[in-house]
DNA sequence: CTCCGTGTGAAACAATCGCTTCAAGCGAGT
DNA sequence: ACTCGCTTGAAGCGATTGTTTCACACGGAG
């Protein structure tokens, strides 16, 4: 039901943020008119033209809006100090990433970053500046603590792209995983799970690259 | 020169093909019109639905196309047997799947695919069943061989879908990773680079999960 | 009551889309 | 030379798009 129509006592501002949240991230700005925003919205056409500018001006809003919902939802430090264990840290981490992506609720921001990776718009500029730096700076010191010193710039950019792929796999190659992975693609009620594996995956590499002299090769 | 228009001599399918797998790559299906198509193409609109039946079978046409181009291009065993160690055979899926994704020649198969994955349409389904599920397997025979045998099949496909995404998310997060990582996104001219440090971490972290008894824990 | 700013409703705007139509061009076969 | 099938060209069709326009409803301030 809620996802039919917007509850219509809210203002109309808040009501055409809710349907276009919901239609952007289900169709894309392109293929969502604002006759339909307007519509789920139960709002006038001119609505839209009147609250925001136009339709690129919504579609701005809504995703900043997203993101810092996410965000907000989903800490990416819940339950750790700076002064705990890197795998700890790490797994708060990757539990809160994974949180934000399984989350199909409104607005769900992991179809919405989804998109703006493949089609960039100026919407993305703002979160990167006000989310992803930050947050790849917190899981750079994450690695570094993990790894110790000795690791080059480029090294410790490496490390933290292979976590960052291990956990937005989840998220990109659903459609893919739904019909190839047996047992289809993980869901958001094995979180806890994934990112256990993870952890786990990512720390032993980690271990194992920086400390080469210990097996083979 | 070859990116404004493409050369005209070549019969009028083989151009709209090549014009329109651009295009759609850089933009994706709806925005792109065709008749943005057929002037790349040198063509008049109608040679789209002459050719093709509409700009979906065209695009299909061109999703597939790109896929099997890219296959023949960067095959996932180059030099490489069965019998090989894991170790040598991954790094060769590695950097198989690295040449796809960095490769944006024509037709740009790694934004095809992006695209595809956002939004799925029939396109995809064709390619999933001939391509990526024998590729899955491929990629699923090598983690068992290099994990030994008692894994379970979820525990396989975690493995797995690790490997893939400390591949695929130098392609989908190039725009972010293009801002925040220091030095930028690396390009296809470290792919040796890349593969390397992806093999040598999937290996320390495949050993360091399947034998536990080792260090700590 | 009157006025006026905020918000909404219905209608229409110009632009652009995919697709169709139909005539003409072209080259090979007879 | 003539015809026939394949291909191309130019024009236009109907539908849909984002946006604008303008009249009207409402509700507190003077």
């Amino acid at each position: 039901m809620t996802s039919t129509t917007e509850s219509s006592n809210a203002n109309t501002r808040e009501r055409l943020m809710d349907a276009a949240g919901e239609l952007f991230a289900a169709s894309g700005f392109r293929d969502v008119t604002v006759r339909q925003i307007c519509q789920k919205a139960q709002a006038n056409i001119a609505a839209v033209n009147y609250h925001f500018r136009d339709k690129e001006s919504l579609y701005r809003e809504v995703v900043l809006s997203a993101y810092r919902t996410a965000r907000e939802r989903y800490p990416l430090n819940v339950g750790v100090t700076d002064a705990d264990p890197p795998e700890k840290r790490l797994r708060a981490f990757v539990r809160g990433i994974l949180g934000r992506i399984f989350d199909e609720s409104n607005p769900p921001w992991g179809r919405l970053l989804a998109r703006e990776m493949v089609d960039p718009t100026h919407a993305l500029d703002g979160v990167v500046e006000e989310g992803m730096r930050p947050q790849y700076a917190l899981l750079s010191s994450i690695v570094k603590q993990a790894a110790g010193t000795g690791l080059t710039e480029a090294q410790l950019a490496r490390l933290c792209e292979a976590i960052v792929g291990q956990v937005l796999v989840y998220h990109t190659c659903r459609v893919v995983m739904q019909k190839v992975t047996p047992g289809g693609a993980p869901g958001r009620e094995q979180i806890d799970e994934l990112s256990d594996h993870i952890v786990a995956f990512s720390m032993g590499a980690i271990r194992a690259v920086t400390a080469p002299p210990g097996g083979k090769r």
